[in-house]
DNA sequence: GAGGTTTTTTTCGTTTTTGTTCGTTTTTCT
DNA sequence: AGAAAAACGAACAAAAACGAAAAAAACCTC
């Protein structure tokens, strides 16, 4: 029997019962794990199935397209570049968040900081902060994004123009080998920029995903940013690059070490 | 089997019962409580849980879902004015919505209006109105205060000076027998105001409860509203007055229906 | 049926996950 | 308040799962 037609059933399965295991699997099909390993990994790499230790789940686009499965996908190593880049965060402080599951990662980490000031465009970091008592939270205005909880437009930029920050926490979607932040929506390049420019110091968070996309509006560079966090070491000319510009890495391995 | 499994199944548990345990989860998937606790520490940092001493919860206030299930309590009086208010809003057209219960509560009978802009300050609403499709949601900016995630301030003010509604629905702290709107918060007041101001219709929702109390700072008289919304008669000058202003009152009794 | 290709199995070192133990913290009982 | 019980997290060991690569089997085509 050929892989394609375990292929179909293993979906059926699958389907059925929201999850399958290897074990399982090779027992129902009378062959090997590493058969069906590859099987799922094949299945994965096509992005039919969630590929998780032990077996495959149905992906969440299933159920949740979008914001959800950004927000899970390698929550871990976010919530481990979060940490460590909280733990840079001085208490008594005004800080911007701005729009990505990054950032709300770093909102996350934060509510046991004290006396800080965090302005944000983002309403789930306003949602997430609203929990501590410890720190004033302002949100600028703006038009309701519903993908991401994101406030955009005119009313943002303006509101962000008020502000002098002594940090900014920002994200991007997509991070190119010339070390260009790039992003998806135009109209968030605006707001970014904008947030540069009001910052005394500048925090990027990306994750390593972010390295191996690409998006059509550049931000800045950079060359612009004070430290980066990520969470696996950089392709190969950027290292160099950072270090030409003084821009410091932290990477994060996913346990949680932090190294330079 | 992975924790990955586990995961989505213990979230979807907690979905249901609104915790979880320690032991019912070790018990139910037949591992160690150790196991559990790992997996719980795991959601706990991603934010999709909220870790307790023997378990754990759905986290208080970034779900949509938990918050308006907890809305329910006490709910049905002003469920029932919200909508007799909801019935008399038209499709295709600008509102504002302030800070309060009620209000919070006619976001929630809008949800299937059609082509409404909605600006509000106050992030209860917002997190209601992402939920459908149907209108274009614009925040204010503000301070996030935390007590009823209401945004205020200079900032706030400010925001809605750009726009002009054709109809805006506030709510107050307490409503007093010479027909003066009153709130516990002076800096709620300047936005209350600055709202009346650039909108061309106002509707107040108020239940019975506000007409007990009192409150320190004046937003306006009755007069200047168009529909009051409210859940009792009205104790006895303000009858009379209302007429006088040509002020409607709209009494709506806890089962839903709708009297002069 | 020989030769080449594809697929599967086997093997083995590595990584991930789970279980166990133990000292500490939190809760509950008195 | 103080003691007992329950829950907790860290650390380490055991078990399970993993991926890569070589060997074997199955399947072509000529």
């Amino acid at each position: 029997m050929s892989h394609a037609f375990r292929h179909r059933d293993i979906l059926e399965i699958a389907r059925k019962n929201g999850k399958v295991t290897v074990e399982g699997l090779a027992q129902h099909f009378g062959v090997t794990l590493q058969t069906i390993r590859r099987d799922l990994s094949d299945l994965a790499e096509e992005g039919r199935l969630e590929r998780v230790h032990g077996g495959a789940m149905l992906p969440s686009s299933t159920s949740n397209i979008g914001y959800e499965q950004r927000r899970v996908l390698n929550a871990k190593a976010k919530a481990a570049m979060a940490k460590s880049c909280a733990n840079r965060i001085p208490n008594n402080i005004s800080l911007f968040l701005n729009i990505g599951t990054s950032t709300e990662a770093v909102a996350r980490e934060l509510r046991n900081h004290r006396n800080l000031l965090v302005v944000t465009n983002n309403m789930n970091v306003a949602n997430i902060l609203a929990e501590t008592q410890e720190c004033e939270v302002v949100v600028t205005g703006g038009n309701l994004r519903r993908a991401d909880g994101g406030l955009v437009g005119k009313l943002a930029t303006e509101t962000i123009l008020q502000f002098k920050f002594d940090l900014a926490i920002i994200g991007c979607s997509a991070l190119d080998e010339d070390g260009d932040l790039l992003d998806f929506d135009i109209q968030e390049i605006g707001v970014s920029q904008t947030i540069l420019q009001q910052s005394r110091r500048t925090f990027l968070v990306a994750d390593a995903s972010k390295l191996k996309r690409s998006a059509p509006a550049r931000i800045a560079s950079l060359s612009e940013v004070d430290t980066l966090f990520t969470d696996a070491p950089l392709p190969d000319p950027l290292p160099r690059k950072c270090a030409e510009w003084k821009t410091d890495v932290v990477v994060t391995s996913g346990a949680g070490q932090t190294a330079l």
